[in-house]
RNA sequence: UCCGGUGUGGCGCAAUGGUAGCGCACUCGGCUGUUAACCGAGUUGUUAGAGGUUCGAGUCCUCUCACCGGAGCCA
């Protein structure tokens, strides 16, 4: 058994029987004076959502000492002792015996009030914001989520593998990268009027991950199923509610998978993790269903449930020129699909998530499987209803010859990625990956509307404070 | 980056170009095994910033900044 350093309140709450010794930590969420001569306060602890009721005499010696400082947002620590309470609330309450002030918070200074609070405004405070309800909960539904993704790759035998964050590649085009460099910048080494990279800390231009794909790659050619689980970076000038500058991917990377393969996995995938949460975290999801969206429960117990449905680009395409739908984009074959044709097909044609798969060859990455049409290539993008794309994925070009074409096709020097094409020129095997966007995930199971509440330090255009 | 919207006490919001107000929070008092506690009283403002129109600007105009929503890019 790990040392105890005090009863947690998940603990206390879930206990089949009075506990004659108890110590309680955390901070104080209100506090209710009783003129019958004691005080109710609500501690929490993060263990789960709700807190545990204190009731506080004020006969108390240490309470007179404390009393002044018991505010909102003060910090203390509790002993007494586990009893039924009387009130209709709650199961269990403490009867204080003695209460120790770590930290009080000045109630008029306090920028977290018992009351609701704007998303807005608490991203202000995003020191603070971890001990609002909402936050708490987003939090602890991603740490299940976090412990999910392992538990499912690791139950099936893939590796976790940790790819490099500092790349010398641009993975797959995969749009702008953060430079990491240790030049000077002010006084950067020149040659030939152009910034000297030798002499740069690796020895050439360097910058963040945009992906581990490549990478993972390698090691699937080896170890078979691998997947990764680690930040992401990307430069964007985006500024909506579903991107960050800074982000989670998972990416799973299977020797031996075709692009069918590779979809099931994704389906599989999706609704182990919503299962799972529903399972799991009962209690922060019933909150998000009655206080961020009455039908979260419904839905995510809907996907569990279904089959995911999978279409053809070609057929999506037919199916939106078919529409009586007004688009503000028209539609046509080899065009990129907008999220309005997106959202049209998952959330009023089919009402659940849609894969769309084998896309136009032209606005699809290089390393993608070219199909026997010679026009389109193996990729899938699984849809969710609301949210839009959350994977990306395909089955990878094994073949040499196709693969060094596709990439003077693209204007890539086949030279740069000598490696990644070595893996084809020994032991070559058909493989499949795909990407998931983890904040994605939490944002569609919590029903949370914005991407920069379900990270705990979200990193936009212009905002990298705390 | 583009389009649209919004910036007013600590927070959430009102205010036909004419004395800046309400709710919550907070402080004090009352009541109470209370629990979004309740009742009464009180404190709180450079109306984002700069310039302009006007007898008079929170309100109209110009610029800047910030935030939100949608779009693009994508996960």
């Amino acid at each position: 058994m790990p040392k105890k350093i005090r009863d947690k309140v998940n603990d206390l709450l879930n206990s089949e029987e009075e506990i004659a010794n108890v110590i309680v930590k955390g901070w104080v969420r209100t506090r209710r004076d009783s003129k019958g001569g004691f005080s109710f306060l609500e501690i929490n602890d993060g263990s789960c959502l709700v807190g545990i009721q204190v009731v506080a005499d004020h006969n108390l010696k240490s309470y007179q000492a404390v009393a002044e400082h018991l505010h909102t947002g003060s910090c203390v620590a509790i002993t007494g002792k586990l009893v039924a309470s009387p009130g209709k609330e709650q199961k269990w309450e403490v009867h204080a015996s003695e209460i120790e002030l770590y930290g009080s918070a000045d109630a008029e200074k306090y920028p977290l009030q018992k009351k609701r609070h704007s998303f807005e405004f608490l991203r202000e405070i995003a020191h603070l914001r971890p001990r609002t309800n909402t936050i708490g909960a987003v939090m602890r539904v991603r740490n299940r989520l976090s412990y999910s993704v392992h538990k499912f790759f690791q139950d099936r035998g893939f590796l976790y593998l940790h790819t490099p964050i500092i790349t010398a590649s641009d993975c797959e085009g995969a749009g702008e990268m953060f430079q990491v460099t240790t030049l000077n910048l002010d006084q950067p080494p020149m040659n030939n009027g152009k910034t000297d990279y030798s002499q740069d800390f690796f020895g050439k231009k360097t910058a963040l991950t945009v992906s581990g794909q490549l990478e993972g790659e390698i090691y699937a050619m080896a170890l078979s199923d691998i997947y990764t689980f680690g930040p992401t970076f990307r430069a964007e000038n985006s500024n909506t509610s579903r991107h960050l500058a800074e982000f989670w991917m998972v990416e799973p990377e299977m020797a031996f998978y075709d692009l069918d393969d590779d979809i099931d996995l994704a389906e599989e995938f999706i609704k182990f993790l919503l299962k799972d949460v529903l399972e799991n975290c009962q209690q922060d999801m019933e909150f998000f269903n009655k206080r961020i969206d009455k039908t979260i429960l419904q839905t995510l117990t809907g996907i569990v449930d279904c089959d995911f449905e999978r279409i053809h680009y070609s057929d999506a395409i037919h199916m939106l020129e078919k529409s009586s739908e007004k688009f503000v984009y028209s539609v046509e074959w080899g065009c990129n699909l907008q999220s309005e044709h997106e959202r049209y097909l998952s959330e009023k044609v089919f009402k659940k998530p849609v894969v769309i798969y084998n896309y136009p060859e032209g606005i699809k990455p290089f390393y993608m499987k070219m199909n026997e049409d010679k026009e389109t290539v193996r990729a899938m993008d699984v849809l969710l209803p609301k949210l839009g794309e959350i994977i990306g994925g395909s089955q990878r070009e094994d073949d040499l010859d196709a693969l060094t074409a596709r990439m003077k096709e693209k204007g890539l020097d086949p030279k740069e990625y000598w490696w990644y094409l070595d893996l084809r020129r020994y032991g070559s095997a058909p493989h499949s990956g795909f990407g998931l966007g983890f904040e994605r995930l939490v944002q569609f199971v919590t029903g949370m509307e914005n991407i920069r509440d379900v990270i705990p330090f979200p990193r936009t255009p212009k905002h990298a404070s705390f």
